[in-house]
DNA sequence: CAGAATATTGCAAGCGCTTGCATAGCGATT
DNA sequence: AATCGCTATGCAAGCGCTTGCAATATTCTG
């Protein structure tokens, strides 16, 4: 109840504000903002000064409003405390801002409800069109994205599909290749530690080109174990704890991404095993921490930055004129690192 | 020049069509969705109805603009690339969404002048409120979040400042538990590789405890050299190159971040040089990164999970009451590994 | 130098939503 | 049965910006 003693609070400047201060109406002074040429130099200056003097910013509001549009364009990754997707989204982020495209990131902890949630409220907030990772998704969504017309690319997966965009790579060959690798290495009892699948096409994919490979008649082969788990370092340790006590043990294990490698990597030393003379484990991803356990991890590098890059640019493209993105390929490739031998007879 | 074939592009539903729907006037669906209370149970079955069946998503500009807050919170981070900073920002935007709050992040590539320009993007989408790391910048980005009257927060840092808000910890302070235990450690001939400080603050003040210390008279204590570069592996690969040539040769080498610590670790045993028997290396932020490299990485936690928490938690209240969000010191503590030892004789 | 073409600017109507105020409905009270 | 007190709804005025159209100023053209 006491006298309230603040100077009043200004709020921020608005067009008229700048109209007033600059003496000309509002009308010019928004298009001195978006279309320069339309306005005489004169003035042009003018309007500047007070532009600056004033400190205005356009409201972002009023100004989506008027256009139905917003320049501002969601994307949902599965997670953002690893670094998986970092280096992608950086990369796709940087060539927006190139664009004045702002970036508005969710995160949707692989759980596809919680992804659907994201998906709307970045589409509530006007996104103008959509970066997820992944192809598949629960029909609800994929209904919600074709009745609002978001524009939407899927990262890190490929599919010759012609009604979505996709900018990225072949996971399930991907996942064919380590386990070519494996097995030329030697290796004939391999257990497979996987992320999730269910509800991560990424993982599933990766998983089926593995099996895909081991299972083949004839090259005597065979899968000793297949675990799924969180793709987290703890859970890793767990998975390699539950894989190592198979028999026949194990003397390969290959994982669905790199923390699951390198969680197991570690928790295997911590048992005493050596890698890659006991166990040899593959990685998936390539990520930072790939070359710096040690062993080094044997991995899937994953084109990151060219993904993030071409995404921004194929899916601009997509908002600006429907139909002009175009889905495009990557190619993925094996790191050799220590993590990976031959199997001590 | 073909005629257009497609269905007539419906627009997404307003508020107005939803109104129509339910066959109310449209303000009672607005009080339906904000205040349901204060709406008959029989006309908020049949709104909801209605709103599920045109699949209804508020439009933010229109929100935005009629009630002056957007919920949006923006962020601007150094770097989205390493994981410095994924976790603490992880854990900031859970609190948010629990509030329906959503989070803009921005990333300044740790140069002030980007930040300006990442800030002003970000209010210029309405953010409510602004969380920043560290906090020196530029007297014009000062002014511009004063005079905009935006609650801002900084992490990273913390400093008994009346009329800033921090979350954060003592980087002086960190810095000089870290140089007291390598003296502790024995060691008399140091190297310091620090991030660039200009425009860092926690660089700067991390780099400015480790001096205080090594430099005080009469600990025998030397720094032989204070080399300050980007966080990047290959920045810390030449720099190790760089302070590994001095004379005397430093005994330990002091990092400003674990990136730079993990680089010059796997420079040095590329280099023949084995950690920490010839050389001990210290990190700074204990990243997932830090307990994987090779020997494991002596370095400063930082409690980042719970900045961000806090972070949220104090930049909602002081959005929500002015005054009413308290700034907290959280701790730091050195975590022990094996890249530090007594130097060899 | 008149008339036409063009370059500038202003007017005003929304964009979709919230909210103070007014109104209508309805059971309870006297 | 008339009145009061609620509660549930509707009305309408913006919020700040863009943009088609109209009006005016300026420059050209012959």
């Amino acid at each position: 109840m006491t006298i309230p003693s603040e100077p009043m609070i200004s709020k921020p400047p608005t067009l008229e504000d700048v109209a007033q201060a600059a003496g000309v109406s509002a009308a010019t002074i928004s298009r001195c903002i978006n279309t320069p040429d339309r306005v005489a130099e004169s003035t042009r200056l003018r309007i500047q000064a007070a532009i600056d003097s004033l400190g205005y910013t356009p409201n972002f509001g009023g100004r989506a409003l008027a256009t139905r549009r917003t320049n501002i364009i969601g994307a949902v990754i599965p997670s953002m405390a690893n670094s998986v997707f970092a280096g992608g989204i950086q990369a796709f982020q940087e060539v927006l801002a190139r664009e004045k495209v702002t970036l508005l990131i969710g995160s949707s902890n692989y759980d596809p409800e919680y992804e659907f949630e994201q998906i709307q409220t970045l589409i509530s907030h006007g996104a103008d069109g959509m970066l997820l990772v992944g192809s598949k998704r629960p029909e609800r969504t994929q209904q919600f994205l074709i009745s609002r017309r978001i524009p939407t690319l899927n990262v890190w997966c490929f599919r010759p599909d012609a009604d979505q965009l996709y900018v990225g790579f072949n996971n399930f060959k991907a996942g064919e290749d380590v386990a070519k690798l494996v097995l030329e290495y030697g290796h004939r009892n391999v257990a497979i530690v996987s992320g999730i699948c269910d509800g991560n096409d990424r993982a599933a994919d990766r998983l089926a080109g593995m099996e895909s490979i081991i299972n083949q008649p004839r090259n005597g082969a065979q899968i000793v174990m297949v675990h799924q788990t969180k793709y987290s370092f703890d859970h890793a340790a767990k998975a390699f704890d539950t894989v190592i006590a198979q028999s026949p043990r194990p003397t390969a294990i290959l994982a669905g991404n790199d923390v699951l490698a390198a969680g197991m990597i570690q928790r295997a030393k911590a048992l005493g095993f050596a890698v890659p003379d006991d166990v040899s484990i593959t990685g998936f991803d390539d990520i930072a921490l790939a070359q710096f356990v040690d062993p080094g991890l044997t991995t899937v590098r994953v084109p990151q930055v060219q993904m993030g890059q071409r995404a921004a640019e194929e899916l601009l493209a997509e908002i600006r004129e429907p139909g002009s993105g175009n889905s495009v390929e990557l190619l993925t490739h094996i790191i050799k690192r220590g993590s990976l031998a031959t199997p001590s007879v």
